[in-house]
RNA sequence: CGGAAUGUAGCCCAGCGGCUAGGGCACCUGCUUUGGGAGCAGGAGAUCGGAGGUUCGAGUCCUCUCAUUCCGACCA
C-alpha cells in the first residue's frame, strides 16, 4: 500500500469523549470514527486488525473440526418467542417492526437461530458431533456504551454453537473450545486470564470468561496468590465458614428503640456498632414471588449467585410497597425473626458466621440485639449468595488470600446443557430409536474488542505497539528524502521485494519531511520501520528501528527483506 | 432509569447580551526548508445541534427538543 494514496489519515489532536488509551490511539490513529453511541465506522487499518485476528479464528477453530457459517443479523421475533427470551431479554434486544407489522430483532447472540438451523438437519445419532460458528455484527442496546470498540452497541463478534450427544460430548466440546481460545488469544498477543464465570441469562452450568489484565476492565476478577484459583467477582466463592456456633454463648434478645434509623451505616452508627454485626434483612422478588434473603451487614448479596439457586427468570429487590404488603413493615425494619411463615428465607454461608446479631424487628422504629441461627430463626436454606472480596481466604486451598484485578473480558465459554435444544424440540433419534434433546455449548469472541485490549496492553507514549500476528501492516517502508533519486528508487525496489516476499508492507511515499513520517510511523504501530535516507542509502545500508524494543540497526540494502522477512515469519504466528 | 456536563469549520477548542464569530491542527497557493509532527505570506471553509421565546439587538438569556459524554442505579 502506497500512503500517498491511502485514505488514512492520522490526527495530532484526541478527543475529550476517548478516555482510554485503545481508544485515544484509535481515535488518532484514523482507526475508527464514532457514527453514533456505540456505533464506528471501521476504518482500513483497523478492518486489517480484525480480518487478522478473524484469520486466527478460523485457523484455530477450523483445524478442530468447526465449521463457518453465517446467519442473518435481523431474526423473527417468533424464534425468540419459543425460548420465552422475547420477554425476558429486556432493552438490551432491539426490536422493530416490518412493512407488515410483523416483530423482529436485531440479534445480540444466536442460541436460537442456530438451534433451529441444526433441528432442521438433524436426525440421526450419527450426525453428532457438530460445531458451527460465524463471525458477525452483533447489536446489543446497551444501556451505557463506552470506551470506543470495548462497549460498543453493534459491535462484531464470533459465536459458536456446539451440538453433542451427550453430556461427556458437551463436556469434551466445552474444554476442546477452551484449548482453542486459549491458543487464539496467545497468538493474538495478549495477556489474558481464563477465569471461572457466571452465566447469566443464557443457562447453563459451567463457563469460563478469557479476561485481558488491564487497569481499564471493566470487570473485577479475584485470584488467589497461592493456587491457581481465578474468578470473575460475579462468580467467585466466599470463604467455607464454620457453621456451629456455640450456643452458650448466645445472648437475651432484647428489642432497642432506633427511631427513623433505617440503613445499617445509619443503625450500626446509631448504636456504636459496627456492620459486620448486623444481620441485613433483604426481600426480593424472584419471579414476583417474595424471598427474604439475610447476610452479615458487612457483604453484599451477589444476585447472579441468588437467581443461579433460586432459578428465578426475574429477580430484583421488592419495592417499598411490596414489602410493607407481604411483610407487613417498611424496609429498614425487616428482620429474621417473626417473619410470614409463608415466605421463604434464605441466608448467606456469613450468617453462620457470627452470633448475636443485631437485625430489624419487624416493627416501626426498633431493631433488636443478640438474635441467633438456630434458636431465633431457621432459613429454610443456607447458600454461598454473597460477593467474595479481595482479602477472602482462597475457597479452592483455603490458605491462600484472593487479590482482585481487572479484565476485559475477550471471551466466554458457556456449557448449555438443554435449555435450547428442549425448548425448540432440537433432538436426534439415538441407537434405540428414541428422540434425545442434543447437549449444547456455545463461545464468544468479541473481535473488536480483543483488538482493543491488545493496543490496551501494547502501547507507549507514542502510540500502537502491534503483535505482529494482528497488525494491519507489518513493515513500512520510510524514504526520506524523494527527491534524492537514490533513495526513491532503493525504496521502490525494497517494497516491491517484501511485496513479493509476501510481507504486508506500506510505503510512505508521501512528500513530508522525516519527522512528520516517523511520528506517524510510531503512531500506527508498524513492527518494523526500515527507514532510508541519504547518507544510509550512499552508505548501501538501510536503518532498521523495530517498534517493541525501540532497537535500531543497520542492515545492508541487498539482504534487509529476507532477513526483515525472516524476522516477520517467525513471529507471524504468534505465542504458544 | 436518575443526576450532571457538553453541542461553535473536517478535527481539537476560545468566544463578557453589542460592530464583519476567533485561534490551533488539517486543507489550497507561493516562497523557503528537508533525519523526530518546520517557517513566512496569502486563501478557502460556519445557516454557532434543532424549534420556539425574551430583547432595539441572541453563539451568549429562557422554554422545549434532539444528540453526545461522564457519574450513579435500588443493599432495608
Amino acid at each position: 500500500m502506497r500512503l500517498s494514496q491511502s485514505f488514512y489519515r492520522t490526527l495530532k489532536e484526541i478527543s475529550k469523549d476517548a478516555q482510554i488509551p485503545s481508544h485515544q490511539l484509535m481515535f488518532r490513529a484514523g482507526m475508527i470514527q464514532q457514527l453514533s453511541s456505540g456505533i464506528y465506522n471501521y476504518l482500513p487499518l483497523a478492518l486489517r486488525s480484525i480480518r487478522k485476528i478473524e484469520n486466527i479464528i478460523r485457523e484455530e477453530l477450523d483445524s478442530r473440526g468447526c465449521e463457518e457459517v453465517l446467519m442473518p443479523a435481523v431474526v423473527p421475533a417468533d424464534l425468540w418467542q419459543e425460548t420465552g427470551r422475547w420477554d425476558l431479554y429486556g432493552d438490551l434486544l432491539l426490536r422493530f417492526k416490518d412493512r407488515k407489522g410483523n416483530d423482529y430483532c436485531m440479534a445480540p447472540t444466536h442460541e436460537e437461530v442456530i438451534t433451529d438451523m441444526v433441528r432442521r438437519n438433524l436426525k440421526s445419532w450419527k450426525q453428532l458431533p457438530w460445531n458451527l460458528y460465524q463471525i458477525q455484527g452483533k447489536f446489543r442496546d446497551e444501556f451505557r456504551p463506552r470506551y470506543g470498540l470495548m462497549r460498543g452497541r453493534e459491535f462484531i463478534m464470533k459465536d459458536a454453537y456446539s451440538f453433542d450427544l451427550d453430556e461427556d460430548g458437551a463436556r469434551r466440546s466445552y474444554w476442546q473450545m477452551y484449548e482453542a481460545y486459549t491458543a487464539i488469544f496467545s497468538r493474538c498477543g495478549v495477556q489474558f486470564r481464563a477465569v471461572d464465570a457466571a452465566t447469566g441469562e443464557i443457562g447453563g452450568d459451567m463457563s469460563h470468561e478469557f479476561q485481558v489484565l488491564a487497569s481499564s476492565g471493566e470487570d473485577l476478577i479475584l485470584s488467589c496468590k497461592s493456587c491457581d484459583y481465578a474468578a470473575n467477582i460475579e462468580k467467585a466463592t466466599t470463604p467455607r465458614i464454620q457453621l456451629t456456633p456455640d450456643e452458650s454463648t448466645f445472648e437475651v434478645v432484647e428489642t432497642v428503640d432506633t427511631p427513623g434509623q433505617k440503613t445499617i451505616v445509619e443503625v450500626s452508627s446509631f448504636l456504636g456498632t459496627d456492620p459486620s454485626g448486623f444481620l441485613k434483612s433483604l426481600v426480593y422478588e424472584a419471579d414476583s414471588k417474595p424471598v427474604v434473603v439475610l447476610i452479615a451487614g458487612n457483604r453484599d448479596v451477589n444476585e447472579s449467585k441468588l437467581q443461579a439457586f433460586l432459578g428465578a427468570g426475574t429477580l430484583r429487590l421488592a419495592s417499598d410497597s411490596m414489602v410493607e404488603k407481604t411483610i407487613g413493615i417498611l424496609p429498614g425494619y425487616v428482620g429474621p425473626v417473626g417473619l410470614p411463615p409463608e415466605i421463604p428465607v434464605i441466608a448467606d454461608l456469613s450468617v453462620g458466621s457470627g452470633i448475636n446479631w443485631i437485625s430489624g424487628a419487624n416493627e416501626a422504629d426498633k431493631h433488636i440485639r443478640n438474635v441467633n441461627l438456630g434458636r431465633d430463626f431457621n432459613p429454610s436454606r443456607i447458600l454461598d449468595i454473597a460477593f467474595a472480596a479481595a482479602g477472602d481466604t482462597c475457597p479452592r486451598c483455603d490458605e491462600g488470600r484472593l487479590e482482585e484485578h481487572r479484565g476485559i473480558e475477550v471471551g466466554q465459554v458457556f456449557y448449555l446443557g438443554t435449555k435450547y435444544s428442549k425448548l425448540m424440540d432440537c433432538s436426534y433419534l439415538d441407537e434405540n430409536g428414541d428422540a434425545r434433546p442434543a447437549e449444547m455449548g456455545c463461545y464468544g469472541i468479541g473481535v473488536g474488542r480483543t483488538m482493543a485490549a491488545a493496543i490496551e496492553q501494547n502501547h507507549d507514549e507514542n502510540g500502537i505497539i502491534w503483535p505482529v500476528p494482528i497488525a494491519p501492516w507489518e513493515v513500512v517502508v520510510l524514504p526520506l528524502q524523494l527527491n534524492d533519486e537514490a533513495v526513491a528508487d532503493t525504496a521502490e525496489t525494497i517494497y516491491e521485494g517484501f511485496r513479493l516476499a509476501g510481507i504486508d508492507t506500506v510505503i510512505d511515499d508521501r512528500n513530508e519531511r522525516a519527522g512528520f513520517k516517523f511520528k506517524d510511523a510510531d503512531l500506527i504501530g508498524y513492527p518494523v520501520q526500515v527507514v532510508l535516507g541519504s547518507r544510509s542509502v550512499a552508505a548501501g545500508k538501510a536503518e532498521v528501528k523495530f517498534r517493541a524494543s525501540g532497537e535500531k540497526t543497520e542492515i545492508p540494502l541487498d539482504d534487509v527483506v529476507v532477513t526483515i522477512r525472516d524476522w516477520i515469519l517467525e513471529r507471524r504466528l504468534g505465542g504458544s
